[in-house]
DNA sequence: TCAAAATATGAATACATATTCATAACTTTA
DNA sequence: TAAAGTTATGAATATGTATTCATATTTTGA
């Protein structure tokens, strides 16, 4: 990914970088896209409109420096919250809670990534690919350590295993009304983790 | 669902009405909502800008219109494929099969959906809350009947049933070059099925 | 302290678009 | 075949927006 934006060189630049940064992402959740305008970037971040043109080389170079953003947040998010799991269950179970926990924590990250579809399909694919890119080399090394099946195609279960976190992930914040506590957090990770350790169908 | 689009009384009014909306299809899937215009859906569909105003109130009327019709049309094939299985792994099965098969012959489904996520948030909600309220009930008369494990949440399972379907099939159709036989979709399917039936994590 | 660098301004430019409406052309049917 | 119903037209309206640029202010560092 080739970012066109211009870092700021001194501290009241990054000041005002961030303050873009923030609006964007705001407001792009908020309506969408298209329907925002640069004028509104800038007004939501306190600037003149031209201000927003130092930092970033046009409106959708804003869009595409969040969504490379999201990705480094989630990946080192998942990366530090299994870092000590002792078993492959482990580093599932605590990975998908991670990810609940920021796409609590950054409602935006959905509608603005989902948004890549229509914006930018090209970015929208490179999101998704790298992800199961990197998640497929994990899982093809926890076959070789026998902590997942060797049945298991390491590709299809890794697109399969990013479905249900985005969708459970869809479910908490889409979908209920209420802010969840982290015993409740846990206990939905808990009720998906039964699918990916053991399945559901009954054979008993 | 309250749409808004006037039914033609005619054979004639029928074929515009028909070709309005395969030309919003393509046109919305090939860029956006916001920057697919009006004027753009006539043109392409061989009638005046007017003409369009005939059928439907609005640009939203016709996306709405879109979404509506992917919905019954996935639902429609999933329950005609599942009909005649003989166990609820040959539900899932044949379900994820169709699935995909459908993405696949409409890859427009995805990015139009999708889009409603900014476009019409109430919309993107009511989809996929229904979806999910619907596999629900069904997995809830599945464990009455001892076919799926009685420790399952329905609610949250459904969701991560389809978020399995959505990743897959975004797979098959984002992430592949090449058109996919119908052995290999089936060979993708069972590859998913592994996870659904008895999880990955391996215990032996 | 002061020149160079960095940051900030907002009006001007050039361009684009959802919807309406008065009018016309067809089908249908009695 | 005439009147009623239906479908079709496209110019006009009123509105809105990404980006540039000449100019001004603030910050930095030697």
């Amino acid at each position: 990914m080739d970012l066109k934006q211009r870092m700021p060189k001194t501290p009241k630049g990054l000041k005002t970088f961030q303050k873009l940064v923030d609006s964007a992402k705001i407001l792009f959740h908020e309506s969408s896209y298209h329907v925002t305008t640069v004028e509104a970037i800038a007004a939501r971040a306190e600037v003149a409109t031209g201000t927003f043109y130092l930092y970033f080389d046009s409106k959708l170079s804003i869009f595409r420096y969040l969504v490379y953003k999201f990705y480094h947040d989630i990946r080192k998010t998942i990366a530090s919250a299994t870092k000590e799991a002792s078993s492959r269950y482990e580093i599932e179970r605590l990975g998908l809670k991670a990810f609940i926990n920021y796409v609590i924590k950054n409602p935006f990250a959905y509608t603005i990534i989902w948004q890549s579809l229509v914006v930018d399909k090209a970015l929208f694919k490179n999101y998704y690919s790298s992800f199961a890119e990197r998640y497929r080399i994990q899982i093809e090394e926890a076959i070789k350590q026998n902590q997942i099946k060797n049945e298991v195609d390491p590709l299809t279960i890794a697109y399969a295993l990013m479905g249900v976190s985005n969708f459970i992930g869809l479910q908490v914040i889409a979908f209920n009304e209420r802010e969840l506590s982290d015993t409740e957090i846990d206990t939905i990770t808990n009720k998906a983790m039964l699918l990916i350790d053991k399945g559901i169908i009954n054979y008993k």
